[in-house]
DNA sequence: ATTACTGTATCGGTTCACCCATACAGTAAT
DNA sequence: ATTACTGTATGGGTGAACCGATACAGTAAT
């Protein structure tokens, strides 16, 4: 049973959120590669919304490859993607981190005050894992 | 003579690129405070576009306290002192960090890692200010 | 009051994203 | 072949964003 969070009136697409919360299943190892996923008529029923807004979730996850598809069969957990260098992980994660400061430094605020919404923010991370 | 670059099958919203352009022009001092914008006929007749779609930027402004009305009169340039709240400019950066934060996840990097490229950033940033 | 300019309000059309109901198609066990 | 499950394709409905045509309303000079 795939455990997600689903909220229909949220504004966010239902598809998108499926996205979202099964890459990130997948990337804290709770989804393991090769494993079968619920099938969309599983989940669409689970979740009572249709069985073609899973496939959309399904299909856009794929194109990413972070799934693989037989038709007929199911749907699986692609192996991780390993193409990615340790140095260019971080150094995603670190533009990202810039810009926020940039955006900080916009916005006007100290770097105190910067360093202390980082604070609040990695520590309500590490009590989510 | 207000140069804007319209480009109506971009996909990109007429008024948002009104919009987007007018800042940068205040941003740069093309624009000066209490300065009279064109009317919305004008642009709109300059443009070839609608009235409306002109009045929707010009809207729009308003609200983010770009620009001011008189009804009857015209379009003028704001003051240059945008008002965010303390609090609105926190949440604006939390937003970013947590990206930031989600990324890292998906990318399999650790807590700790995060937080050394956190720290390393951080102190970068401090050099230069 | 008239004129000529401002911004504003209302309605309608077009387009698109999102989602659903339903039917089609592939796989494998019976 | 039947059954029972997979994913897939097609067509439609809903709502929202975007933009335009047109009429309304305020201001100020004539």
């Amino acid at each position: 049973m795939l455990p997600l969070r689903i909220d229909s009136a949220n504004g966010v697409p239902i598809y998108l959120q499926m996205m979202e919360q099964i890459r990130y299943q997948m990337a804290r190892g709770v989804l393991k590669p090769h494993e079968e996923l619920p099938s969309v008529r599983d989940l669409a029923g689970q979740y009572l919304i249709n069985p073609n807004t899973v496939a959309r979730a399904y299909l856009e996850l794929e194109r990413e490859g972070f799934i693989y598809k037989k038709r007929g069969m199911g749907t699986y957990v692609a192996e991780r993607d390993v193409t990615i260098s340790r140095e260019e992980k971080l150094e995603i994660v670190r533009e990202l981190f810039d810009r926020a400061l940039v955006q900080g430094v916009e916005l006007e605020l100290s770097s105190e005050e910067m360093e202390q919404v980082i604070r609040e923010r990695l520590d309500r991370f590490r009590k989510h894992e």
